[in-house]
DNA sequence: CGGATAATTTGGATCGATCCAAATTGCAAG
DNA sequence: CTTGCAATTTGGATCGATCCAAATTATCCG
């Protein structure tokens, strides 16, 4: 008041109750009769009354906050960018607003996010954790009961629930894909090779190879960094063995991208001299030249997926770490050559 | 304790001083003799205590929540995304921690995220404001002497700070740019006219027309909805005309993206029958075929002035409205003929 | 060594809400 | 008119920090 600040006091003064009265009308609680609610109701719009969370907070379980934290490892990635957008719409929905914080694979900065919304109360974390993240980054949460979803990314160890699209099915699904069309030799590019997520694509990979009847040639398997660049020169390096591949499975799009320019590097045309699947389907997929055949993870659905995870974990408020496993799918395009109808769509 | 919660009295317990010598160290007080400091801090690490900042912000200003908020009007949009990455760099930095919410264009949203995020008791905001934002809509917050910043698009006669892009300057250089290549017939494609970027980049055509010795010609300019379809269906109106222009302004990448597929719908290859300039410069115009010449904006950069700003501001107590207009660049690539030097291939 | 001065430390009071046990009111039945 | 019971309302106490004026301890110097 005297600050300017219109507190639960100041609207009871006006509205002629008790303070006690405010707090319980807004809680909503059924107790209060109707006619002082809709009187505390009118007098709060009439003073301009914002309310206050945080000292609500002081006094209930970090559970009611309604804050909760979002930590990726790399928003510029339209990918990242769109699982951020699928957790905001469930949040919002559920009267949450979120900390997003954007750690660019620091570790450290990942650290120093968490520790500082832990500080600011959120109920519970969904993130996509930095590369190298141990169990120990997330010890601190999890043992003060902190619901933590982990999406994307695993994290070996930690008691955190896990929302991970199913790399194996996808992987394995590509191959099959190549291995109808008729290519006997296909090489795996891409992905470092000490991260889980490269362990779980390259057993679908070799797993589709046995069902397909194919021998597993060690020799087919070219890890790199999963960019456009390494792509490239992980493509040159198979094209210059003597018993080259006809085609390939790439660890991200980014790589297949990467593909597509070392072989035009070669002279050789993508989509027709050799066949081409990537992983994750980003937007410039159904937009690149030839459209790119790629296993779709949708991002936008793992992201409320996660969100939902979270807030049952938190109503519950138990958290017991569950692990899910979210679908993906193939969308074939142009770069296993045929299909030469459409120009290619992106899902939604 | 009880609670299972560490908070200053623990701490000052188990330290031997009292709560206040605690909350001094937590301040990083000079008035605290450096013995006591270290030992306090070791009791704080050993006891696994968390700083609780809603307790604090409510005996201090909200100026001091070391929090902000970022409303963006659409995530999924990489220019945003990488605005919000700009925010993010500066105020973690800065050790705060965002709210980030995202509105896809609806009012309603906008509003209610920002009253959220007003009930959090933020320091300031930074929004890309939703189409159609009024000064009504950020009343509240100014008044109540809430630093804003307005980035990307303009709210019209709010007191609030902004950060614009050079939108005249830019589209008078693209204009310039094709003028110089010797085209004499340039159309605007794209956008909603009654927003104001629109008019500020349609004056900026106008003047380098101006510049450039041309007439300006109102059938000329295609408006339409910013985005690859309405711009394809533009582009189809230009070339249906008696008097057909030969190169065009785009007001958006994603319009320039669709001239592109408009003019190979009548078989017109986009660089070498057309000329095209777009606006942005998002991550694939340096990627497509042909790659497009574009104006930069930097979003970025964009976002980490904005959030220098907003800090600015909040550091000073005072919300000063200002707007700063931040510069754009002309990138020339392939998509207005010539420069065939680099390894850009495309179809006969 | 005494007194002034500087350096530290400290106990309420306080921020704005919620919680809880207890008080008040309303109303129908006896 | 009471009494009993449900429906409402209410005054502290409380959450975990900060602030402030005042108390305590250390240090200096003639």
């Amino acid at each position: 008041m005297a600050n300017g600040r219109v507190t639960v006091i100041d609207i009871a003064k006006a509205a002629g109750v008790s303070k006690s009265t405010v707090s319980l009308v807004l809680q909503g609680s059924p107790l209060v009769n109707e006619g002082t609610r809709t009187k505390v109701n009118a007098v709060m719009r009439d003073l301009g009354y914002v309310y206050n969370r945080g000292a609500a907070n002081l006094r209930q379980s970090s559970a009611k906050s309604k804050i909760i934290g979002v930590v990726v490892n790399d928003l510029t990635n339209s990918f990242f960018a769109e699982l951020a957008v699928g957790i905001d719409l469930v949040v919002q929905d559920a009267g949450f607003v979120q900390f997003l914080a954007n750690t660019s694979e620091s570790l450290d900065r990942q650290t120093e996010v968490i520790a500082s919304m832990r500080e600011h109360g959120i109920s519970g974390l969904v993130v996509s954790p930095a590369r190298g993240s141990r169990a120990i980054d997330f010890k601190a949460l999890v043992s003060a009961g902190m619901p933590v979803v982990a999406v994307v990314r695993p994290v070996p160890g930690a008691k955190v629930s896990s929302l991970m699209s199913d790399n194996h099915t996808g992987m394995f699904t590509a191959v099959e894909h190549l291995a109808k069309l008729g290519h006997a030799r296909i090489a795996f590019f891409g992905g470092f090779e000490d991260t889980a997520i490269f362990q779980e694509r390259l057993a679908g990979y070799r797993d589709g190879i046995a069902a397909a009847g194919l021998g597993y040639d060690e020799g087919l398997v070219f890890a790199c960094a999963p960019s456009r660049a390494e792509g490239a020169k992980a493509v040159a390096r198979a094209m210059a063995a003597a018993d080259r591949p006809t085609g390939g499975v790439c660890f991200n799009d980014a790589v297949a991208f990467g593909v597509y320019d070392g072989l035009r590097a070669r002279r050789l045309e993508p989509g027709v001299d050799f066949a081409i699947v990537g992983f994750d389907d980003v937007i410039e997929a159904g937009t690149s030249v030839p459209a790119l055949t790629t296993i779709a993870v949708d991002p936008q659905g793992i992201g409320r997926r996660a969100a939902q995870l979270l807030l049952k974990q938190i109503n519950a408020g138990k958290a017991e770490a569950e692990a899910v496993v979210t679908p993906v799918r193939l969308v074939v395009r142009e770069s296993c050559g045929v299909n030469r109808m459409k120009p290619g769509r992106r899902s939604a």
